[in-house]
RNA sequence: GGGCACGUGGUGUAACUUGGAUAGCACGGCAGCUUGCGGAGCUGUUGGUUGCGGGUUCAAAUCCCGCCGUGCCCGCCA
């Protein structure tokens, strides 16, 4: 862990600070009284895209004009002038109304080179999430069939999700719930009981054919649709013979999961059976909290049924106005829990509000050398949950019972909860055919091969064709490795870089690519720094503070200062769970190092040969911690 | 009936939360660059009335109102 003190500092955060106090002076110099509220003068700042627009540049000089009664044009001349130089800044402009601010392009690219240097692998952390604990929870796959394409966007999304709350310096837990008790469930379990339970290939992908196999069945057979029916219903008593089954068969197909999931360099500390949540009577502790908003009407649709009225949830969701139901279940007339009620019972053992007494087991060990950890019939008691905030990954139909969920807490005295809770609503990946359906299994089988596993395979199948072309390869053993990395690479990019928000059509012409906006060029890009830094037989000894004296105003210069960004746009990221916002940063510094490598030499470099290397080292260290947000692996041949 | 999300060149998208200068990037098309540190690259070029109509503003892809289109949700399923 880093210390405080060390995140503070972020070299474009510092010269943010030098302009902004610059300009409020130069205001106050200008006419006496700034009469510029703080705020607005941080929002003016941008950063120009156009050279001549200089660095950093600020459009206050429009908000004063209304103000001050005089043109824009006069008064961004007016604060050029008075403004005085920083540490950094070294001259300001006026154009069109805007100030703009030229940097010294020396003493800044020392001070990010320095940066960079001194943090190294804490480079581009912040601080902000300091002694404050979250929970992500992600991908939450029923245990009944392989990951399919939809289920992997959740699982990178929670990843990097998790691992940008790590970089901000949240304690973070990553959970997986999994719902063993379900519709899902129960159609597999009848398979695996009156079919077979012999799996003749991977445990999810030969569940998931079962369970296809069984839906078709049901469509023709009511019969089988009533047992299926039955074992759901056992599945709920949780010490059956049927829901021993169908832990033994969930469990199989969890583990199944996992090595989907390292496939992909994704990793989690704890699995949260329903099983166990029922079991530990979570429900009843959750219902005790909450029996101030919650109703057991004697008669009418609701009779026995303990509900929660829709008209105490929409002063603080006005959304759901209108809706066509007046209430919402929580608990069914049979005495079973709803999905929202298990949720809320869930998010309340999460906050700390209600203990479960869970016990735990190691579930099973990570290729990262951490064990998952999960909750177990019988088990030892450990300290999971009890956090700050809550990141449920979750696709965006399910945003209403988010919603009510969240709003009980406020309803139940616990505003700070609600507002800690945040769905990660993302869209749905279709398919070029249509829609994905899970239950007719569109996806897997019969050469439907949208499955993650069917994904990887084919990726790594299509960048290994690409390696062999290679003659930079020299490791030819590594061959089938490095093509494994280079298409997790390709396939986490297509996937992260859309917004969250946004639907995705699945095509594999996207999936599989490996040129512009891509995972594997960001890579290229790094294993041609590498291979620099070998051929010049670097080492870090050989730099000196004073080779930022050849610094330009060229790539050299327009390549750090997109370094210098980094904190900010991981704190970005992370504020706003945008994954996407990390791997647009990491395109910029990828193309900013192509045009430097096209137009600087570096070995050749002459007196400022210490420099670039210097540049291309901490290139090297930037792009490292970025591959490591996104749980990219990287190679230094290609 | 009510609500949520999305709509940006031929295609995939960024910027929208916090309004600011020529709407950024990639794919595709066209034309180039390698006896120079790696061509999975680089340069130039082509192509956009940011779905439509109003409004607010010195300034709108961005904020507000109304439409249109697509998807999703409002279950004692999960």
């Amino acid at each position: 862990m880093q210390d405080l003190k060390e995140f503070a500092d972020a070299p474009s955060l510092i010269v943010k600070r030098e302009f902004v106090e610059a300009i409020d002076a130069a205001i106050r110099a200008a006419y006496g009284d700034s009469e510029v509220e703080a705020d607005d003068l941080k929002l003016s700042v941008s950063i120009p895209t156009a050279a001549e627009q200089g660095d950093i540049s600020s459009s206050i000089a429009f908000k004063l004009a209304k103000i001050k009664k005089n043109s824009p044009t006069n008064i961004a001349k007016a604060i050029a002038q008075k403004a005085k130089a920083t540490e950094h800044i070294s001259r300001f402009e006026d154009a069109n109304g805007y100030v703009n601010a030229f940097m010294d392009e020396k003493k800044y690219v020392r001070a990010v080179l320095r940066d960079v240097l001194k943090r190294r692998k804490g480079y581009g952390q912040s601080s902000v999430g300091r002694h404050k604990k979250a929970i992500v929870e992600s991908p939450s796959a029923n245990p009944a069939h392989p990951w399919h394409v939809g289920t992997l966007r959740n699982a990178l999304l929670g990843n990097v999700i998790a691992n940008l709350l790590e970089a901000c310096s949240y304690e973070i837990e990553r959970e997986d719930y999994i719902d063993d008790l379900g519709l899902q469930v129960a159609t597999a379990l009848w398979g695996w009981l009156h079919i077979s339970n012999k799996p003749d290939k991977k445990f999810d992908q030969w569940l998931g054919e079962l369970y296809v196999r069984v839906n078709k069945e049901m469509q023709q057979k009511e019969q089988i649709k009533g047992e299926v029916n039955d074992l759901l219903k056992k599945l709920e008593e949780v010490n059956s013979q049927e829901s021993k089954a169908g832990r033994e068969m969930a469990e199989k197909c969890v583990m199944a999961h996992q090595e989907t999931a390292f496939a992909y360099g994704i990793y989690r500390d704890v699995m949260v059976w329903e099983s166990d949540i029922v079991r530990s009577h979570l429900l009843s502790k959750a219902l005790d909290i909450s029996s101030s908003i919650l109703e057991k009407p004697s008669d009418g649709k609701y009779a026995g049924a303990i509900v929660v009225k829709l008209d105490k949830i929409t002063p603080y969701a006005k959304e759901l106005e209108g809706s066509r139901e007046d209430a919402k279940v929580i608990v069914r007339s049979n005495g079973a829990a709803t999905y929202i009620g298990k949720d809320f019972a869930f998010h309340a053992w999460k906050f700390g509000l209600i203990d479960a007494g869970f016990g735990y087991k190691k579930f099973m060990d990570q290729p990262n050398g951490k064990p998952i950890f999960s909750t177990a019939p019988s088990g030892t008691s450990m300290k999971f949950g009890n956090v700050k905030r809550a990141i449920n990954v979750i696709d965006a139909s399910q945003a209403y019972e988010q919603q009510i969920m969240r709003v009980m807490f406020t309803l139940i005295g616990h505003k700070d909860v609600t507002e800690n809770i945040v769905h990660l609503a993302y869209g749905r990946v279709n398919l070029e055919e249509g829609k994905l359906s899970a239950r007719s299994g569109n996806w897997l089988g019969e050469g439907r091969n949208y499955t993650a596993d069917d994904l990887l395979e084919e990726a790594t199948k299509r960048a290994l064709e690409i390696a062999q072309k290679s003659e930079k390869i020299t490791n030819k053993q590594n061959m089938e490795q490095i093509a494994r990395v280079i298409a997790v690479s390709a396939i986490k990019f297509e996937y992260l870089r859309i917004a969250p928000e946004k639907e995705i059509t699945f095509s594999w012409d996207n999936a599989l690519n490996f040129e512009g906006n891509s995972g594997p060029y960001a890579m290229y890009t790094y294993a041609r720094a590498k291979k620099i830094l070998g051929r010049a037989n670097f080492s870090v000894s050989q730099l000196s503070d004073a080779d930022a004296a050849h610094a330009t105003r060229g790539y050299d210069f327009a390549l750090v200062k997109k370094m210098g960004e980094m904190q900010e746009a991981v704190e970005k990221a992370c504020a706003e769970s945008r994954p996407n916002v990390i791997t647009d940063y990491l395109l910029d510094l990828a193309s900013l190092f192509s045009r430097f490598y096209e137009t600087m030499p570096v070995i050749k470099g002459k007196e400022a040969k210490g420099l670039r290397l210097a540049i291309v080292y901490s290139l090297t260290i930037a792009l490292e911690n970025l591959f490591v947000l996104l749980g990219i692996a990287t190679v230094s041949e290609m």
